[in-house]
RNA sequence: GGGCGGUUAGCUCAGUCUGGUUAGAGCACUUGAUUUACAUUCAAGGGGUCGUUGGUUCAAUUCCAGCACCGCCCACCA
């Protein structure tokens, strides 16, 4: 006998197991010609992260299927790594760096970095930690960092693949720039958010008549200084006569043409743009087409620059207010009207993004696009759920070039170099040296004066190589990604699908010849319980360690995932469904151990014979199996949140609520200690993968001669065991004991107290079935002497006698089985005129039958049909009225 | 502007794909239970015209269309 304590003591075990699982190394996988392989890799979280609850999400989902499919027999591999997240982490350690009074410029460039490495070297596992806590399975010795050193080396590969193969160019483009950061961003990097801003109506004099004006309409008036034109639709018939007129633009006083253009809008604004081409996307295209100048006028700060007059110096915003009043006072403004418009923010720090003309490297998207499309339209790679699909293909289909460079310091330095070698130089020297390795002369004059690039890479130009990366890809030798690539399942969250899942999708066909993995499991994303994204500027964020600490790991993730269909709204009472839970387990584990003589009994539930069991063991075992298959069924299809319901109905709804309590009397029954224990072992290796510390220690209780239950096989479904009468027989006595309690508690019956009863039934079935299990009866329902009367014996019919002290009452078996009995027979008439009714209808929607049978026939049909309906409307009125 | 998702009990959600049993669960609520695995428990109960309007059908919470409200994503209307 094995004596535990009444209250599952989780941090104990969590701590406990996480050692023990990592310690033993237990999750370690490698090449094995004899098993199939599982791979996962990890989103790789920022080497700067807390774990918060899109974490905690994302990572159960992953070890719910790493832990189901190593206990299946997979060769189960689940890769972690962190990303060294270039601009995130490079803000931490500069706002490290402000605390000290400095900016990074204050440091060399080596200095610098030596401080973010530093900073990593001392954080940077941090989350790794964490996700032990968590109880997450991954094969840890092979974790990866996107900056280490293999890694770098598949990095440069990749670039110079793509620049030999001219899908990498550099160029002078309109780019999102965020002045804080001081960098470019991709178009995915600048977060689009609507603001209340306004549209200024500002009136351009003409130079030969400067009493007559163009009035232009902009959100940006401050970006008015480096307009070079006025641009018009050549349709519009309002601008005609100013097409080719010049204007003097006020304060720098450049000439600029009115200018026509296809690409403007008579609708909006005044029907006249004025055209910015260093600081707009659509400016700049039109600069491009009528050859304008570009005339930048913003620093790189967002301070505006020598070329903005008096306004050098002034802040972008402020300029934009000093602007507008000067404009006022030269009456050059018509007016201002409030207008909402949706402005780009940086993903990491929230500042508004300044369209900006600067010179970047650019991945060429299109032909890498293409297989990746093709991919997900054959099927090849699935989501999960599928509405995810459109999303993923609409955005490919409209993909643009993206901007990988970065001008920041803590990445992947671009691989080019440039020949700064005076003198001999030849025009080639120009061409920027792109190389491998670090070249030590220019191959065109062989000077040793060599520059790199001062940019690095954007972060997902490492993270899109991470499913073939972290195998070791390219370098020779132990050759992993041949067995463990592709990968089989990718789970990540919504906002991910363009940063990364596309992107690793051509990646894989790009460099591998291959997709990288089979599946895309989309999950939805935690929110507070006013369904705002959980944040910490928002304060309301819900701590997972606190969860752990409190509830414990398990009840964290149960919970999660319990809600996990769709988008989650969590308050901290969620997790106490979790918390119930574990603690039931483990209750319902201490009753058992607390009987079962032998704790180390082998037993094998597949291999009990039905015909020498008893109905409540026929019962609970077919349920078993059935919730098994069910469990299976709804892992493999990634229903998670349905598994885990399935097994909390049949745990705690079939086995703990009846079985157990039916068995209660009768544990010296060596019989029913090995069901009871056979069922709990098999449950604890269902529930494993949801709930892996508490059914872990249980394991350990229950007899540890097999070994951790994490690397135990997942039970095999006996489908024979799937025992559906029994399954019917144990509902109508359930239903029964229910009418019973129901009666007993309507007469305020102490619960204690037997009562006798006497039943009868319209069903000699029904009577053997209760005269056969009156310890079913007597056990549930606390009945004491019991009559049973079958058909035709007696007077009686379709009522139950229950006698409680004095009182003595003959109700209708209403509440009962009788009722179920009539109900049924009701029922199966309904079914069968249903039937006709099906058969009915389809004859009459049979083009032949109409075409050839005359017509009162038809008419005739349908009017059967419509009696056929009504019977069964009736029908069910009866059903209604036996209630 | 385009696209997607949602609307079912007081709250959070299943179910609807494949139309037809008595529409389910957890929480909350009401009542009762307590030496006997667990009060993180057990039993019983109340509570839903399935957003709205039409259509298809013998039959619609379920299929179709419109509408309303909520949420998300994408987009260069300056």
């Amino acid at each position: 006998m094995i004596e535990l304590s009444s209250r599952f003591n989780f941090n104990e075990v969590d701590a406990k197991w996480s050692r023990y699982w990592v310690d033993n190394n237990l999750f370690h996988a490698e090449v094995n010609p004899d098993k199939k392989p599982y791979t996962v890799v990890i989103p790789p979280p920022n080497v700067t992260g807390i774990l918060h609850m899109g974490h905690a999400l994302n990572n159960t989902l992953q070890d719910i299927m790493v832990r189901y499919k190593r206990m299946r027999g997979f060769e189960a591999l689940w890769m972690p790594g962190t990303d060294h997240a270039g601009i995130a982490t490079q803000n931490v350690v500069e706002r490290q760096l402000s605390k000290e009074g400095k900016t990074r410029h204050d440091l060399s460039r080596e200095e610098f970095l030596e401080r973010l490495w530093a900073w990593k070297r001392e954080y940077g596992d941090t989350i790794i930690h964490q996700l032990k806590k968590l109880g997450a399975s991954c094969d840890w010795p092979r974790a990866r960092f996107t900056m280490d050193e293999g890694y770098s080396q598949a990095v440069r590969s990749v670039f110079i693949r793509l620049y030999k193969k001219g899908l990498i160019y550099q160029g002078e483009y309109i780019i999102n720039w965020c002045p804080r950061c001081q960098t470019a961003l991709s178009d995915e990097e600048a977060e689009h958010r609507d603001l209340q801003g306004n549209l200024y109506h500002l009136r351009y004099p003409l130079k030969d008549d400067p009493r007559q004006c163009i009035v232009v309409a902009t959100t940006r008036p401050e970006t008015m200084l480096g307009d070079t034109a006025v641009a018009v639709n050549p349709k519009d018939k309002r601008y005609k006569k100013y097409a080719g007129k010049t204007l003097t633009l006020p304060f720098v006083d450049r000439e600029i043409k009115v200018i026509s253009d296809e690409c403007v809008d008579p609708k909006f604004g005044t029907g006249a743009v004025k055209v910015t081409p260093a600081h707009d996307p659509n400016d700049f295209a039109m600069g491009r087409r009528h050859k304008l100048e570009f005339v930048n006028v913003m620093r790189p700060d967002g301070v505006l620059n020598q070329r903005a007059g008096k306004f050098e110096g002034m802040d972008r915003f402020e300029a934009r207010e000093a602007i507008v009043e000067e404009l006022r006072q030269l009456k050059l403004l018509e007016k201002i009207e409030p207008h909402t418009h949706a402005v780009g923010h940086c993903y990491r720090c929230h500042t508004v993004v300044e369209p900006y003309l600067s010179k970047q490297w650019f991945v060429r998207m299109g032909p890498l696009a293409k297989p990746a499309i093709e991919a997900v339209r054959k099927g090849k790679i699935k989501f999960y759920p599928s509405r995810w699909t459109k999303v993923y293909l609409n955005w490919m289909e409209n993909i643009r070039d993206w901007c990988i460079s970065r001008q920041i310091w803590w990445g992947h330095r671009i691989p080019v170099w440039y020949c700064i070698g005076e003198g001999k130089c030849t025009l080639k020297c120009k061409e920027p040296i792109v190389s491998e390795t670090t070249p030590t002369q220019c191959p065109h004059c062989g000077s040793g004066n060599l520059k790199q690039d001062e940019d690095v890479l954007d972060t997902w130009f490492s993270s899109w190589l991470w499913p073939f990366a972290t195998f070791g890809w390219p370098a020779s030798g132990k050759k992993d990604w041949d067995y463990f690539y592709p990968t089989a399942s990718l789970f990540t969250a919504p906002e991910i699908i363009f940063f990364w899942v596309a992107r690793m999708i051509m990646a894989g066909q790009e460099f591998m010849g291959d997709i990288p993995f089979k599946d895309v499991y989309i999950h939805g994303t935690v929110r507070d319980a006013k369904g705002r994204k959980m944040s910490k500027s928002l304060g309301n964020a819900i701590d997972p360690l606190e969860i752990i600490k409190e509830y414990g790991a398990d009840a964290l993730r149960y919970s999660l995932i319990i809600n996990s269909g769709q988008d989650l709204f969590i308050s901290k009472e969620k997790f106490e469904i979790g918390r119930n839970f574990a603690n039931k387990l483990w209750n319902a584990s201490r009753l058992i151990l607390m009987n079962v003589k032998d704790p180390d009994i082998d037993v094998d539930l597949a291999k009990f014979d039905r015909k020498t069991l008893d109905l409540p063991s026929r019962w609970i075992i077919a349920r078993f199996y059935a919730t098994l298959e069910k469990v299976g069924t709804a892992n493999e299809h990634y229903r998670f949140s349905e598994a885990e319901n399935l097994i909390y109905e049949f745990f705690w709804g079939n086995f703990c609520d009846w079985y157990l309590e039916l068995i209660k009397d009768r544990w010296a029954d060596p019989a029913i200690q090995k069901i009871a224990f056979g069922v709990l072992r098999d449950t604890l290796k269902m529930v494993h993968p949801f709930m892996p510390f508490v059914t872990e220690e249980l394991w350990e209780k229950t007899g540890k001669e097999k070994g951790p239950l994490c690397r135990q096989g997942w039970p095999v479904v006996s489908k024979k065991l799937i025992d559906k009468s029994a399954e019917k027989q144990m509902q109508t006595l359930m239903a029964l004991v229910a009418a019973i309690r129901n009666v007993r508690s309507q007469w305020n019956v102490n619960p204690a107290e037997q009562i006798e009863c006497h039943l009868v039934t319209t069903s000699a079935k029904d009577a053997a079935l209760i005269k056969e299990n009156t310890a079913v009866l007597k056990q549930m329902a606390r009945l004491g002497d019991t009559r049973i009367a079958g058909p035709n014996s007696g007077k009686v019919k379709n009522a139950v006698t229950v006698l409680s002290g004095d009182i003595k009452c003959v109700i209708p078996l209403g509440e009962v089985i009788d009722v179920d009995k009539e109900k049924k027979r009701i029922l199966n008439q309904v079914q069968e005129q249903k039937k006709a009714l099906g058969a009915l209808a389809q004859r009459l929607r049979n083009k032949e039958f109409l075409k050839k049978a005359p017509a009162e026939i038809v008419a005739r049909e349908k009017e059967r049909l419509t009696l056929l309906n009504t019977r069964v409307t009736e029908l069910k009125q009866v059903i209604a009225s036996l209630e």
